[in-house]
RNA sequence: GCGAGCGUAGCUCAGUCUGGUAGAGCAUCACCUUGCCAAGGUGAACGUCGAGGGUUCGAAUCCCUUCGCUCGCUCCA
């Protein structure tokens, strides 16, 4: 089976994470808090090259998507409108006998004979437990069948052989308090919201009541009026946005990866609807974009986040895709993909794109009583424009880059033993620390000081660690544990021991050790065009 | 939220059953030594044994509560 090892992988790349400093568990001295982590010094210089890449990919680097950074505690009424704050507070209810969850508006609603009992006893131990329980038997069944379960019941209460005590029935028709699948009782509806509450201002009463946004998309539909008005856009248009969203999750699991706060970073693309879209003036010609329809866009961010992350070093081969069906699909949505990664303990969503038609600003509209409308000049048709949503999860997504990065290699050392050398391969662009920097020797005061004047040349460009303790082998497995692909050694040539070779360095690959010798002055434009 | 397991140094773990006041390896730091892949030597620092309470002359060890982690179920609009 490869499920323990996966699970030891795993551990062995959260317990690199904390030894390493790229994360650590939030208020560890006080015991932790459960679905919260922070980002040590790797950890979070990796999020932060994540998420300066994806804003200059998304925003910088086009000439049709434009950011947006909105508060996290927004007006209530957006979420009333988006449906987070019905959806998601539904009630749930759970099965008494097997523990089993369901929502309370999904259980299936059943006629039958309720068989109720106010305990049960063994005559055999004296033991009895006072709780009373019913079981709810479809019409016809033998009774026994019901009196089963309620044993089954009190057994689990510790009564073995209960004697069922006080039985009493009574009809009833289209019950949804009994599990459908074995006629047990269930809990009372209890109520799970996942959005954290709060109260702007001191008083806390229900008509202050606010929420810590549970995504980051509503903020953006909520100033799409004001973006368009500024941004001299005409639709097809996107705004981007990355920040902190908050879910109250009944259970985190699996690391960072479902986390209560976590990060996202999001991009509502503004299309034409279809019927507007096949009347632009180049309609009929295919791949003009100003007529494309949400299918082909849909396609297009699909294709664009795939190639992103391809850059970052998660290919094809580490990842999944998945079409929704349409069964599957939110309330909101026409089609969804996720993009899914293997990790060890699953292959497990990234990011979803979804073509969400135009349910939020038409939402918004209704809600705010405010237009939502956009005025096409080329066809003189006014629309509420439908969008297309490639929506990430950063934390999710450093955990990826770590999982994938995550190297154990077995070396040989020159006496023949076999050691094992652990390695994060971060692709360049968004690795930690770029470069180290390591005199030979620091009892040699002259390669220190030239070792210096490298780290200073380079640092302005990029982070650099500059590291004189121990042995050289010690500070290139250091850096290796931390996904510096490159390292640079000044030594004895680099002052001119050998003249030919004067002001050159070793510079050292971290994924295949090998070494090259390089000038001085030709590392900054090779190390740039590696970062970039 | 339910069930099971676990929580001892930065990391990996021994010690818990059978109460007597805490250990190993690795890592870290300093100095010495260094000539390119975790070299060697000397020394140092690091734990109220997850937290709180109880039993006891005495608790890492027994009991209770709680928090956290892992796994299964559930949930993930």
């Amino acid at each position: 089976m490869s499920e323990p090892k996966s699970n030891e992988r795993m551990e062995k790349i959260v317990s690199l994470c904390k030894r390493r400093g790229f994360i650590f568990q939030s208020s560890e001295i006080y015991g932790g808090i459960n679905g919260f982590w922070d980002y040590g010094p790797l950890g979070a210089e990796l999020k932060r090259n994540v998420k300066d890449y994806w804003w200059r990919s998304m925003t910088q680097r086009r000439d049709d998507v434009v950011g947006l950074e909105a508060t996290i505690i927004m007006h209530p009424k957006i979420w009333e409108a988006s449906g987070h704050t019905s959806t998601f507070s539904d009630p749930m209810v759970d099965c008494l006998l097997t523990k089993k969850r369901f929502r309370a508006d999904q259980v299936d609603p059943q006629d039958g004979i309720i068989y109720f009992f106010t305990g049960g006893r063994d005559a055999a131990t004296g033991k009895e437990s006072p709780e009373s329980y019913s079981v709810l038997l479809a019409a016809g069944k033998n009774p026994e069948s019901a009196r089963k379960v309620a044993r089954q019941f009190y057994a689990a209460r510790g009564v073995e052989n209960a004697e069922l005590q006080g039985e009493r029935t009574e009809a009833v028709q289209g019950s949804t308090r009994y599990n459908p699948e074995n006629g047990s009782l269930l809990t009372e509806p209890r109520p799970f919201n996942l959005m954290f509450k709060t109260y702007v201002g001191p008083v806390e009463s229900e008509d202050n009541v606010a929420y810590l946004r549970p995504e980051t998309a509503q903020a953006i539909f909520a100033q799409f009026s004001n973006v368009l008005a500024v941004a001299r856009q005409k639709i097809p248009f996107g705004i981007c946005q990355i920040g902190k969203a908050f879910r109250n999750e009944i259970n985190p699991r699996n690391f960072i990866f479902r986390s209560r706060e976590f990060e996202q970073m999001e991009l509502e693309f503004f299309i034409k609807p279809d019927d507007a879209a096949a009347k632009s003036v180049n309609a009929g010609e295919p791949g003009t974009e100003p007529t494309w329809g949400w299918e082909q866009w849909h396609k297009y961010w699909v294709e664009e986040r795939v190639k992103w992350y391809e850059s970052i070093g998660l290919g094809r081969d580490v990842l999944d895709f998945h079409w929704q069906a349409k069964e599957e699909l939110a309330h909101y949505a026409r089609a969804t993909v996720d993009i899914l990664y293997k990790f060890p303990f699953g292959t497990q969503e990234l990011e979803g794109i979804a073509a969400r038609g135009n349910f939020d600003l038409s939402q918004h509209q209704k809600f705010s009583g405010k237009s939502m409308e956009y005025f096409d000049e080329e066809t003189k048709s006014r629309f509420i424009p439908h969008v297309i949503e490639p929506s990430a999860g950063v934390d999710r997504l450093i955990l990826a880059l770590l999982c994938n990065a995550f190297n154990e290699e077995e070396v040989t050392d020159e006496k023949g033993n076999k050691e094992t050398r652990v390695v994060l391969k971060f692709h360049p662009r968004i690795a930690p620390v770029k470069v180290g920097i390591f005199p030979l020797l620091k009892n040699k005061p002259e390669l220190v000081k030239k070792a210096l004047q490298v780290r200073d040349l380079l640092r302005d460009s990029m982070t650099v660690y500059y590291d004189d303790t121990g042995a050289i082998g010690r500070r290139y497995r250091r850096q290796d544990e931390a996904g510096t692909p490159y390292g640079v050694t000044i030594d004895f040539d680099t002052l001119g021991e050998t003249p030919s070779l004067a002001d050159t360095v070793t510079l050292r690959d971290r994924d295949t050790m090998k070494q090259e010798r390089m000038a001085i002055a030709d590392l900054l434009p090779f190390l740039l065009g590696k970062i970039r």
